[in-house]
DNA sequence: TGCTCATATCGAAGTATTTCAATTTGGGGT
DNA sequence: ACCCCAAATTGAAATACTTCGATATGAGCA
């Protein structure tokens, strides 16, 4: 069951791209921050933005916040990818629930 | 290389689960209509937006239009998300540039 | 304690998205 | 030609998102 908030996230292509240089490894905000014209207050919304939906974790050590990856969100959205490409028995009109609605927090 | 207009497309719990339940197969606009309580011209605006990012294609038919998924797109969303937690040699930091910008047309 | 650095949060402005009702387009039938 | 039906477009209102500067928090150091 997929949560739309992680395609959300990664419907903007600086969250995108944030994604994917914490593909990478983990990186400290400051170094991300480096690579892209933005403020320090707008790269720290990103940041939570990417952690409300699980697709990012964050820790902290001493003054600095290291980002990295979490797998389980991401596997949960490749899954639902997959699933409409291959699937042709359980889909939404055979009543899998596979869509985590973000507003209602229904199944759908 | 992901275009990131199909990370918002699906970001859209509406969207993701018209796109769920074209996997089962093509369906008329007037049959999706029927499972959402939404105006035909929301429908009509989800619909276009979906052909536009590429997820979804349109067939016209006298007077309906029949919708079903493009698998090209959704392949390149499943490779993105993929290489995002597999590769650690090509991620974004090291040139690979996998992300289309939607509002620049570039690959960074 | 007081200062600095790294982040987070707040508040506001500009922009984009979502949604609807109303209207338009265009196919098919009478 | 005229009327329906399916779908697209238009225009407007409400809401959400993006971004910034300013300010707050909190760790570490002198």
């Amino acid at each position: 069951m997929v949560n739309t908030k992680v395609f959300k996230a990664l419907g903007d292509p600086k969250r995108a791209m944030i994604v994917d240089m914490l593909s990478c490894g983990e990186l400290c905000a400051c170094k991300i921050l480096e690579r892209f014209e933005m403020s320090q207050s707008t790269l720290s919304h990103h940041m939570k933005l990417l952690r409300e939906c699980g697709l990012v974790k964050g820790r902290e050590e001493g003054k600095w916040t290291y980002y990295s990856l979490d797998g389980e969100a991401i596997q949960k959205a490749t899954q639902f990818l997959c699933a409409i490409t291959s699937d042709k028995e359980d889909c939404i009109c055979k009543g899998k629930g596979s869509i985590k609605c973000e507003g209602c927090d229904q199944n759908v």
